[in-house]
DNA sequence: AAGTGGTCTAGACCACTTA
DNA sequence: AAGTGGTCTAGACCACTTT
């Protein structure tokens, strides 16, 4: 009988409010995550079974999986028939998200600002059209900023949307960044395809990084889809090789 | 009341096999995917609520739910409460996986070649000791490769791996990719961190790749941990900037 | 043989959206 | 008001791993 190794000392202290609005395995699940952050669940033990985890908790074992399920998707958690629910091992932490450079960059403490170089509409080309889903020479925003983190530039941002979904005055697009002007407009953003690659400077490039021409750059193309997955954004940037690089963690599904 | 579009002419053919072993929500699950795969299921249609579904496959709800959300997650279906179920849009498809170079080279029919340019013990130096949570010093394979498609040369390819979890012959290494080596060797991969970045060429890297010195280069460095977390392998690969680039889709979790 | 997670059922009530 | 997905329960049986 394999025994828990978890919470030796009894400090893990689960329990849910049944009061509180928050389901109740997204209660547990919280509580789950906080305790393997924090070392009070380290890494390699195991979490004791679904069964007695349910009866001591109070809830149906269906709601106590959903708990560990969504830590495990996380990548928290592994779950091994026969053996039990372990801690995963070691490092690995952050989750892939939809992530804002703006807000990456501000919670790296780089303090972020941007400049509106262009923001005007213009008729889709059939690049722009085909990304977005618009027939070619509909109206789209084009926007261009220039990124700058600590007063260094660090990316030139050339975006793309359709008309009608927000309003994208200089200011705003100046105070933070274009996703959570997104999201601040009632667009639940859902999922994005990228494409990163690398290549030369062009001059005009250069000039907005302060880079010497041919300098090896980063790019990404990204089109962004809300709920529905009708695409909401295309954009195209380039990034200072020196100065950015994209991490980011994968999860095989079983 | 909102009618489902989906199946107007009634080719869907749902039903499940309840003398396979495949799980019962599986079943559903790959028929839902490849009904929308071929069309059967268009963009934007809906699914039918969930109780009706259940009742016509003979099957309960939560398990119609369990298939449902694979497809959700997937990024293939989008619920919303009130509404129902929808096939996303558009475009996108392929899930962000942890996918293989050569797999995906021979995916797209371009012939993958390998070349072993090195394949020895080495101590782990400190970098390597601490992506694989190794002592320094402690044995480790070191392995170098070129590959190529089509016979041009695509990435240089160096990884680090543990001893005593497979055997790498040259001849293995040659035949397939890393990745598939693992696999056949048992061992689960699970997770992986990435770091994807650019930089120019050094002469030794253009000298394998074949491009100028100071070309733009894509490098990856890469952890790959197996199911409880150990670190299975790390590579640090380049990639000729002109010849590739990386594809992903994100999906934001709510 | 015992213990684990994996799957499945047949209900129930609630929150949200739309009409 | 009606219809949808979101959450939850209290069981059941099975497949796999370890002892």
């Amino acid at each position: 009988m394999a025994k828990p190794v978890a919470d030796p000392t009894g400090t893990l202290e689960l329990g849910v409010d049944r009061s509180s609005p928050v389901p109740l395995y997204f209660q547990l699940s919280q509580q789950l995550e906080a305790a393997i952050e924090r070392g009070a669940l380290s890494p390699g033990s195991l979490l004791g079974n679904e069964i007695d985890l349910a009866g001591r908790l109070g809830l149906s074992r269906p709601t106590v999986r959903q708990a560990i399920q969504a830590l495990v998707d996380k990548g928290l958690l592994v779950r091994r028939r026969g053996v039990g629910t372990q801690v995963v091992h070691s490092q690995v932490r952050r989750p892939l998200e939809l992530s804002s450079l703006y807000d990456d960059l501000a919670a790296a403490g780089q303090r972020p600002e941007t400049r509106v170089h262009t923001n005007i509409l213009v008729p889709a080309t059939a690049e722009v059209a085909a990304e977005l889903g618009l027939a070619e020479g509909e109206p789209v925003h084009r926007v261009e900023r220039l990124r700058l983190a600590h007063g260094e530039p660090v990316a030139y941002l050339c975006n793309h949307l359709p008309t009608g979904l927000l309003s994208l005055e200089d200011s705003r697009l100046e105070a933070t960044g274009l996703y959570r002007l997104m999201r601040s407009a009632g667009l639940t953003l859902h999922s994005a395809r990228q494409s990163v690659g690398a290549r030369a400077a062009t001059p005009a490039e250069a000039g907005h990084l302060g880079e010497a021409e041919g300098a090896p750059l980063l790019t990404m193309r990204r089109t962004t889809f809300d709920a529905t997955g009708r695409a909401v954004e295309f954009g195209a940037h380039v990034y200072r090789a020196s100065r950015y690089s994209f991490e980011f963690q994968l999860l095989v599904r079983p």
